[in-house]
DNA sequence: GGTAAGAACGTTCTAGAACGCAAG
DNA sequence: CTTGCGTTCTAGAACGTTCTTACC
């Protein structure tokens, strides 16, 4: 299939075609206007001088150096391509025709990768198109000649078992995905609902520990008895007709820190609300303060 | 070459040999009493616990996770073998038919690589001499036999492929089986956690609604002014010694239904302790009760 | 303008090949 | 000397992504 075939071998430089045959001049155009992506990359990675100390260019300024892999494939990698992975940066690297060099350092080196040089990277080529091995007669059909029809003789009843095996495990992964989904959504409303129980709890104690402070203070109680009646005729406004105001004010106040209280209460009677809402009056006139218990 | 010939038809199980063809017993043997050196080396690193957060046990103890590449490379590789290469130490893994089982993890298993199942190592062979390509015959010429020849070199591959997929199928099937046990165990967690909820936020809006009927009730607040002495005092008493009558009676009635706000709210104040005692009592002898609100 | 096919490129996992080494 | 294992470096293979191209 590959448009090598014949020719190729002697096409060194400007195998560049391969598959577009019209495209003769198009793509040696591209390819000197620009570089695979995977060379400047590398190169502006290994030519930047903040980073010499991870990776820098050799003694001899024809190759380059890992230092640190580790830092390397943590930092420098994911800055430029979309992985870690030191191995498939190697992969890389010898698909463009890189060698390693040096077998104690992680050197590698390329005709074309030049310190101070970087248009001649544009003499690189990407090497897939090797594979010179197929040519006619791809595998699949029959060889016609006897020891292909023996082949199929052989394989016959084998790939019957390796279909099955094939749909089975297509099936088991697929449900393997589902089941990780679930797994993980389950695991999203246990973290919520575990947030939400520890803000309520956190919630209830600090009512106890404002309400126990507040009732072993005279001052407090005199006041509630005071404004008792107040209180009385704001339960009754409140009954007929809601305060806007008052009721953000509160539900601010009272969901702080995730709104919990007032969305998973709604039956909350409208006493319970006047009163806290008493409560909080005399919270930020008289210093009570839930912070502070 | 391959030693199996005719016979390796029916010899489904046996297909451990592979590579010796002199050797059935004498490798056979020598492999029971010793599994390749890398093989117990990898097994010793995984099983040991002080190195858990580098390399340990998969979810189901049938893989191992590598979870810290550098820090495996560094410290453990040299240990145990003769580079620091994590790549060579992957080569070295499917040579011996590992498989990476996690894309976004370095984990790998091998249907004889099972915690606590050290013997099983034996089980695993190298599959260095797959694709009989040296020796004679080396092109795809004639085969000098004719059918038997034809039909292992039809199987050969094909074979591997099965055994493939069946590890996969198995490692599969045990991933969902793991899978399905920690949905089932989130899945109580949730329950119970949801219980709980449903709990809190009952027995918050139930003292909602007691202390917004208890502050509009002149009577309720005339009491609390009137014993706030004596609340004081037993204020006072509980710091020194605690009242293990009321403690107890303060527990019951507070957590009535599954005792959640003692067991996870510790910090309760001495003095919201005595302040709820007090409520309760006023509750108890006056009529309040919490299941009337 | 949208879009489907195809090529090149990128990422991942596994295997090939060469070489050193040690044991039988 | 042969053979199997370990280490190293490179390549194969499969699949995904991106970009171009041509056609509707």
């Amino acid at each position: 299939m590959r448009g090598d075939t014949a020719g190729s071998v002697g096409m060194e430089g400007a195998y560049s075609t391969g598959g577009g045959p019209v495209t003769n001049a198009v793509s040696a155009s591209l390819n000197v206007n620009a570089p695979p992506p995977f060379l400047s990359k590398t190169y502006d990675m290994v030519d930047d001088p903040s980073t010499d100390a991870i990776v820098s260019w050799g003694p001899g300024n024809n190759s380059f150096v890992v230092w640190n892999v580790p830092e390397f494939s943590r930092d420098l990698l994911p800055k430029h391509f979309k992985h870690n992975n030191f191995a498939s940066f190697v992969r890389q690297l010898n698909t463009y025709g890189f060698r390693k060099i040096d077998p104690d350092k992680w050197e590698f080196a390329n005709e074309g990768f030049l310190r101070g040089q970087k248009h001649l990277l544009k003499n690189i080529n990407r090497r897939k198109p090797s594979h010179a091995h197929s040519q006619q007669t791809p595998p699949p059909q029959a060889p016609s000649n006897a020891v292909g029809a023996c082949v199929e003789v052989g394989k016959f009843g084998l790939e019957e078992e390796i279909e099955r095996l094939k749909r089975d495990k297509n099936v088991l992964m697929q449900e393997l995905v589902r089941l990780r989904q679930q797994q993980q959504s389950t695991d999203h409303q246990l973290q919520t609902l575990t947030q939400r129980l520890q803000g309520m709890e956190q919630r209830q104690q600090q009512m106890m520990s404002f309400l126990a402070k507040a009732m072993q203070s005279p001052g407090f109680l005199a006041q509630l008895v005071q404004q008792n009646e107040n209180n009385r005729r704001i339960v009754e406004v409140s009954k007929k007709r809601r305060l806007p105001k008052e009721e953000n004010k509160l539900g601010e106040n009272n969901s702080s820190s995730d709104g919990q209280i007032i969305k998973y209460q709604p039956l909350m009677t409208e006493a319970a609300k006047a009163m806290l809402m008493q409560i909080l009056k005399l919270d930020s006139s008289r210093g009570w303060n839930l912070e502070q218990l």
